[in-house]
DNA sequence: GTTAGGG
DNA sequence: CCCTAAC
């Protein structure tokens, strides 16, 4: 997934499975039962811009209790391979009144930056609650880890590879694929990235070194070959079938939307009214054809519209890309930053169901990608890959068939993973669900569970621009997440609020509910709540102030002094 | 095009 | 989340 800036956002477990699969493959069991036993938190305070500590104990991350010292090399691998002292200075702008600690090894590596306000590291509890200090997942169990990414995620997942857990929760807590750094420490939203080139060549490389290696190259790789893929997305480019190669057909919308932001490709409109005249016309003749069209495989009258999946291969390794169709412009994604179809997008499913040729073409070409990784991939990873994929009972052709339409990255383990729908249903739309109108209509309605990220992300896009400036914090903050509308975080906000003040009083409250979608730290809500406070009485005081825009023109900004 | 609110 | 009325 790309946003507009060409950065990367997270993609599925599957989706990273999928890939890593293949480039970690065996290696995978090496590490797969990595633990440490000595998890210790790096995890700094910070102390909020009232003056109030943001500390609180979490809710349930448990210490490790596990204490395989086998899997300590690995460990101590990935948590040496990081040279303390260079760190990105990306971060430095937001570190004023920040960077309290950092989660330094007792490692004297040379210092290229001068890291000066480093501190030690403080052992204490992974205390996943501190969000608004630094996360450090480098020294987490699985266990711990597991927790934290359903934290991040709201869903569990059943990933034992720490190194994977650590990334993914990385690309979360960050919303960016950038996250290569051989150390996790997450502090504001941004990945407090260690130099690790530095690292690599100062650290005697042992044994697990090699796929870790292996994926940081192949982030940055990626990384690179993405934007230049953006760049020239207008390019033909060519289907070549090797070795590593999948070629997946997907439609997808928000990458157009995301990729060329200048084009707005979905309109305002109420969705109802689409559905309505879908309803209405069950020809879709119109559309079918737009949409066979798009999938890509015929030759296609104009230069935009189709474009073979291909892949890149970068030294020596390959990356899968996905060919994304949307309306009519096919852009080629890296699988693993994929994102899901945007909400507003019509149900390809549907479409497709009018159209088996088309269908038929997809699943094909779909197969023959899995075929290909199937020779090279364990049974475990393939079986893990298709497990995620699809229901255990579900038939061959099923998979095949989901696995096109599917593809839900982030919450697919919330919604109860994929279940078998009936493929000429319209309901099987992941996340779309219909609702009963009054009028007797169906409409669809998709639910997209909020992540912790995501709420992170919108506190934390309060506190800069403001309540209220929902489109500011949608551009800025949520560049990422095109599902999210404006109205989205707003009502979000409104729900936070809600949360926030209903909760704390008590605190008991929070034992009563009974099925909190997802536990929101009490530091979020708190912060929350002072930002709305900050906010209300920011309004306020207008009367004497007499202007409002006299605080209005720098917004809220106040809240946060020096605050990025 | 955005925002605030009710549903 | 959806839909609308009001900017």
């Amino acid at each position: 997934m790309v946003d507009g800036n060409g950065r990367l956002v997270p993609a599925t477990d599957d989706e990273l499975m999928e890939v890593e699969g293949l480039l970690e493959n065996e290696k995978r069991e090496t590490h797969i039962v990595a633990d440490t036993g000595q998890a210790l938190g790096c995890i700094s305070n910070e102390v909020s811009p009232s003056g109030m500590p943001q500390l609180e104990s979490s809710e349930g991350l448990s210490q490790s209790e596990n204490t395989e010292a086998d899997t300590e090399k690995l460990s101590a691998y990935l948590e040496e391979t990081v040279p303390s002292g260079a760190k990105s200075s990306s971060d430095d702008h937001v570190t004023q009144s920040g960077r309290v600690g950092e989660c330094l090894k007792p490692l004297d590596g040379p210092l290229e930056g001068g890291s000066s306000t480093s501190t030690g590291c403080i052992s204490s509890k992974p205390d996943f609650s501190k969000l608004k200090g630094e996360i450090c997942l480098d020294n987490l169990s699985i266990k711990e880890l597991h927790e934290v990414f359903k934290a991040t995620f709201g869903r569990d997942t059943t990933v034992k590879d720490k190194l994977w857990l650590k990334r993914r929760i990385a690309m979360g807590l960050t919303n960016s694929c950038d996250v290569s750094a051989t150390s996790f420490v997450i502090k504001d939203n941004k990945l407090v990235k260690k130099d690790n080139e530095d690292g690599f060549n100062n650290v005697n490389l042992g044994a697990g070194k090699e796929h870790l290696a292996v994926a940081v190259e192949y982030n940055e790789d990626l990384l690179n070959n993405l934007s230049s893929q953006i760049d020239d997305h207008q390019t033909t480019s060519e289907v070549r079938l090797g070795n590593n190669v999948v070629e997946n057909n997907f439609a997808s919308e928000d990458l157009a939307a995301d990729q060329r932001a200048a084009k707005r490709v979905r309109k305002p409109t109420k969705r109802y009214i689409e559905e309505l005249s879908e309803a209405e016309s069950k020809e879709y003749s119109g559309r079918s054809i737009a949409s066979t069209k798009s999938i890509g495989f015929r030759p296609l009258s104009s230069k935009a519209h189709a474009r073979p999946a291909r892949n890149v291969s970068l030294e020596g390794r390959t990356v899968i890309t996905r060919l994304d169709s949307l309306g009519g412009f096919g852009i080629q994604v890296p699988c693993v930053y994929r994102i899901r179809r945007s909400r507003p997008r019509k149900n390809v499913t549907a479409l497709l169901k009018f159209h088996p040729s088309g269908m038929g073409m997809t699943a094909t070409f779909i197969k023959k990608g899995f075929d290909v990784h199937g020779s090279q991939m364990d049974n475990g990873s393939m079986n893990k890959v298709l497990e995620a994929k699809s229901t255990p009972e579900q038939a061959p052709e099923q998979f095949v068939a989901e696995s096109k339409k599917e593809t839900t990255p982030t919450d697919m383990g919330q919604n109860m993973g994929l279940k078998y729908v009936d493929p000429s249903g319209d309901t099987s739309d992941d996340n779309v669900v219909t609702v009963p109108t009054a009028k007797g209509g169906i409409r669809r309605k998709h639910h997209r569970a909020w992540t912790l990220s995501e709420v992170m992300k919108l506190v934390e896009g309060v506190s800069k621009y403001g309540a209220g400036r929902w489109s500011e914090i949608k551009r800025l903050a949520f560049a990422s997440y095109s599902y999210r509308t404006s109205v989205d975080l707003k009502d979000k906000w409104r729900n936070l609020l809600k949360a926030s003040f209903a909760q704390t009083p008590t605190d008991k409250g929070a034992n009563s509910r009974k099925h909190p979608s997802m536990l929101i730290p009490a530091s979020i809500l708190l912060r929350v709540r002072e930002l709305a406070e900050m906010q209300a009485q920011a309004s306020l005081p207008n009367l004497s102030t007499g202007k409002l825009s006299a605080c209005g023109g720098g917004s809220v900004n106040e809240t946060r002094p020096g605050y990025l």
